[in-house]
DNA sequence: AGCATAGGTTGTCAGAAGACAACCTAGTGA
DNA sequence: TCACTAGGTTGTCTTCTGACAACCTATGCT
């Protein structure tokens, strides 16, 4: 639907505008790819025209604030996290939820330091975790008692109680069909904060 | 800190980037306030001064992005209704979220359509939900098998699933400890679309 | 009495905004 | 060949913006 150009313009025009809290002028868009006014103006306005820009009151061409502040609290959903930490900001998110993450607990962080899994599984149920939830993740040290995303076999991510057994950190499902995991080597992606459940009309 | 007349003010300037995206002019200001546009200006000066606006990019007075789109997607959460549904709008809230309703499946509503109620009790452990949870509700008939927000002897609000048997009403507890309730008179005050728990760490 | 603050006024000004007109150039499909 | 679209150019114009200067008037504190 649309071009390239127009493309990279409306990314201009989107974190300008969320970094400012005012669309650029069409001026500024041209100095910004090095072309006239005139140019910049043609484009905004077909970008409008295509809904995906809006003439504002002012008569700048911008975005909704709608638009730009969903762009702003969101934070990336993942069905798992196949391989360690630094791959999760290439892969690709399953969604997007637009939440403020002080609802957990957490201040706006870098981008990477807030995230969600998509559970699978009823291996935390007896932690009220079911199947299908979101779990709210933040990336830091997990103390004992932690609800953590453990990396294991460098393949699949679980969720798991982090415990301490006689010096030793284990992995606890909250589930008693699930045995306790004993890894060498204990890769953390995240210490749960919170959970979200969507329910849906007359379910169990 | 402020003043009566630098309140009303700060509350049109937001209401306005809310609505319109852009912050308003100070003529725009000192139209809506019968004044001239020197006085809104200073107006805007000194809550500028105080912290409350900024100037943003384009010279302008307005609110930066991160505080309008605070009050854009934000839900009433409550502790308990007392009154009937109308008395809803009036009571102050006991806090704010900030979420997409989105990400419960529920469009962008008119105000009282959807909001937030922490959960007090052990009355739907069953379902899930926890003692301190906040569950997210809208304002819709309700359907056999819902979790609903009811309203009994016109005093308080509990958690209850509505269940019909041998066709008559009856809300039922997720918890074998609590009878069930057949209400004369059934007052919902929204169903359950979700449910939003904040994990801390090391509980169990 | 003296002085700061909140709130208000009128007039004027320079700068920046979007818009319009007119024209150029590839590429593409009928 | 013709028409349409994407992308681009240079001028020029009008309108709106925030800002400045200068001054007025309460209130309230010292």
């Amino acid at each position: 639907m649309l071009t390239e150009r127009q493309e990279v313009i409306l990314d201009f025009v989107r974190e300008y505008q969320a970094a400012q809290s005012v669309p650029p002028s069409t001026r500024e868009v041209a100095r910004q790819f090095g072309c006239s006014q005139q140019g910049a103006a043609k484009h905004l306005q077909v970008l409008a025209r295509k809904g995906q820009l809006a003439k504002l009151a002012d008569g700048k061409w911008g975005l909704q604030a709608r638009s730009v502040q969903a762009h702003l609290f969101e934070a990336p959903v993942y069905g798992a996290i196949p391989a360690g930490l630094p791959a999760m900001q290439e892969q690709e998110p399953e969604e997007i939820v637009a939440i403020d993450p002080a609802v957990f607990g957490v201040r706006q962080g870098r981008p990477g330091h807030f995230w969600f899994l998509r559970v699978t599984g009823d291996s935390m149920t007896g932690a009220n975790i079911l199947d299908g939830d979101l779990v709210a993740l933040v990336r830091r040290e997990p103390r004992p008692g932690d609800i953590i995303a453990a990396l294991v076999d460098e393949t699949t991510t679980t969720l798991k109680r982090l415990v301490h057994e006689r010096g030793r950190a284990l992995l606890r499902a909250a589930n008693p069909r699930y045995a306790d995991l004993a890894p060498q080597l204990l890769e953390s992606q995240g210490v749960v904060v919170g959970v979200i459940r969507r329910v849906r009309a007359g379910n169990a």
